[in-house]
DNA sequence: TATTTCTTGACAAAATTAGTCAAGAATTAT
DNA sequence: ATAATTCTTGACTAATTTTGTCAAGAAATA
């Protein structure tokens, strides 16, 4: 799995150009200046964003970026399976033998395959509109045990 | 963050040794061979969760590894965190100043900080034991949001 | 004593990430 | 219309990380 600048970067340009959405506009150049990262490597990230409809942009002078989503609507989930990929801890090399000699599957693969549910399923619960209300801290949870079930009520 | 090949295979070699306890040793070149894995390679790694307590090494003809605590004592966020580094999902650049304009701090820190919390929280949940006994699918969990406490009991 | 097997650290190849550069297209102000 | 501004695109390069290899050695056992 991956989760690296380009990701982070995506997030902080989304967040740049929703808190000016009042001045309509936002460049590159002024978020790569805020966040002192560089202009054209944030080119790169925001031009995937924009074909991907995250985001719009208007050219020329006095031109910039501005949101094409309303901040609840872009999920964390699609912006960093985007920009970085499919979150996927894939298992083992073998595809179809068992890699432990265990009957028929891999134990190992389970460990990872629930890991990347769980990283997706944490980013998909969060928008972007959470980020900018810092409505985030505390939202991690521990997985579900079998004893769970019996101790738990859902009214 | 970072989950490469040497902490699957890290797991992994921790699943055959643990599956040939009835046998008391497992060679590195069997594992290597069963796993299709460079034996090399496999060794920094073994060497690795040797010296940090999980597995014992024998040397000589007939040696091999085996495990140096009981699976249910191997806990998987353990095992990442000794072998990748510390699951940290770093935010942006700046520590101190916020990186958002926004008041002091910054916003997009909590989401990485949550998200590294939330896949450490769910590796330390799961041991070798849970493994073997392929006791994995189905334990992510939707992260909790605001409106979760109102609806749900714990008795 | 010879063989087996782990131990360690230095090296090297390959892949990925991070970033640069340049030519161009659209827009707006003048 | 023209010049300045700003996004667009793709090719290219540099840096870093991952994924190994190799070799010399140490411990154990038959």
């Amino acid at each position: 799995m991956k989760l690296t600048t380009k990701g982070r970067y995506a997030v902080l340009a989304l967040t740049e150009i929703a808190l000016s959405e009042d001045k309509n506009l936002i460049k590159i150049s002024e978020i790569a200046k805020s966040q002192n990262i560089s202009a054209t490597y944030l080119e790169q990230i925001l031009s995937n964003l924009k074909r991907n409809g995250f985001v719009k942009a208007v050219r020329g002078p006095n031109g910039g970026y501005k949101l094409a989503l309303k901040a609840e609507e872009i999920i964390m989930s699609d912006v960093i399976e985007l920009i970085e990929g499919k979150i996927e801890t894939k298992g083992c090399s073998q595809k179809h033998i068992s890699c432990t000699g265990i009957s028929g599957k891999c134990l190992n693969h389970d460990l990872w395959d629930e890991l990347g549910k769980q990283i997706n399923l944490f980013l998909s619960h969060i928008s972007l509109k959470d980020i900018l209300e810092g409505n985030i801290l505390g939202r991690s949870r521990a997985p579900i045990l079998p004893q769970d079930c019996d101790n738990m009520t859902i009214n």
